[in-house]
DNA sequence: AACTGCATCAACCGCTCCGAA
DNA sequence: TTTCGGAGCGGTTGATGCAGT
């Protein structure tokens, strides 16, 4: 379009907001509403230009706007607004009541950015990272995806295409191999496979993307019962399969294969469980008031389905199990 | 106390979108 | 259909404060 910006005009003031300008803001907006921003700083007598009023108005001098920290609860809509929205920080905002895009961009850039970082996860992609050390930090999936590929030798009912049949193949494959190539060796896993806020963070987060799953055929959640047993449910209405003639259920401690238990990603919670990797088993202790005092957090266990099988699952996902694949 | 590095966030920049003429 | 201006959006910058040395 080539047209100037609208703060190239000269003499008018960049920078920081003083007391002064931003009650000669508010003052006008009350009596008269903003109208058109360019023409706003001449009638309310600011040497600024209308967009940097905007700007401060909209980001703060909006009289609904919440400030302050963000709760857990806002946190964990980010996350999940951010993996299917992208950046488009505005339209989480409008997710978020009183919170404003530029609140929520910074927050996403210094804290969850990092967060998910941490965890392993590509806060872009919202997937496992594909580097090499994130490909065994994703262990914990493919570890599920085994149990998946058991699941189905011990339940008829559950009919599956070849594609997904395959792919499970894959996944009980790779694990043959990380297995015997670990070889009982606990310390030759990735720092960040010790790590349990990793494997936490991890597990939960993934169990948090399914709160929009995109699949809608295959219908399993793994749910901690009692910290210790897990049962397979129909995502779709969130009771136990119908066509099981009973619940599957297996403990955690038996078989070293088994899943991490599914607790929510927040840093407070995450202390209170710990995760431990010996010699190829995944102990997990966990504390049994961990959910009294957090109501949300059991529920969102519930409503959500594996990460494991949202991977597998995903039609989408192709260039992912190349990624696993090379 | 002085310095340095890092984290945070308000504000700016430049681009795109959209509606009016 | 094209042009133009207003508004909004995402990315980036820089001032500030804090922690560590």
């Amino acid at each position: 379009m080539g047209r100037s910006p609208c703060c190239d005009e000269n003499g008018l003031k960049k920078g920081p907001w003083t007391q002064d300008e931003d009650d000669t803001l508010i003052d006008h907006i009350q009596k008269h509403g903003h109208g058109s921003w360019r023409a706003l700083p001449k009638q309310a007598g600011l040497n600024r230009c209308g967009k940097s009023c905007r700007l401060r108005w909209t980001n703060y001098l909006r009289p609904d706007i919440k400030r302050g920290n963000f709760t857990e609860e806002e946190e964990e809509t980010i996350i999940n607004l951010h993996s299917l929205l992208g950046n488009k920080r505005s339209s989480i905002a409008s997710n978020l009541p009183r919170r404003t895009d530029n609140e929520i961009k910074n927050y996403w850039n210094t804290h969850l950015r990092k967060k998910l970082l941490q965890m392993g996860i590509d806060p872009v992609t919202h997937r496992p990272r594909t580097d090499h050390l994130n490909v065994l930090a994703a262990l914990p999936q493919l570890i599920a995806a085994a149990n998946f590929n058991s699941l189905l030798n011990l339940n008829q009912n559950v009919q599956l295409d070849a594609t997904t049949l395959a792919k499970a193949q894959l996944l009980h494959n790779m694990i043959q191999v990380l297995s015997t190539n670990n070889n009982n060796n606990s310390s030759s896993w990735p720092l960040a496979m010790q790590t349990s806020d990793n494997l936490f963070g991890q597990s939960s987060y993934l169990e948090n993307q399914n709160l929009f799953g995109q699949s809608q055929n295959l219908c399993h959640i793994l749910e901690n019962s009692h910290g210790e047993d897990f049962i397979v449910k129909n995502q779709t209405n969130d009771h136990p399969l119908d066509s099981f003639s009973s619940p599957v259920q297996m403990n955690a401690q038996d078989d070293y294969n088994s899943l991490p238990l599914l607790v929510p990603a927040s840093p407070g919670e995450s202390k209170q469980s710990q995760m431990m990797i010996k010699n190829k088993s995944i102990v997990h202790e966990h504390q049994h008031n961990q959910d009294t005092s957090n109501p949300s957090s059991s529920n969102s266990t519930q409503d959500h389905h594996q990460p494991w099988c949202d991977t597998i699952d995903d039609e989408a996902s192709d260039s992912y199990w190349k990624d696993i694949i090379e």
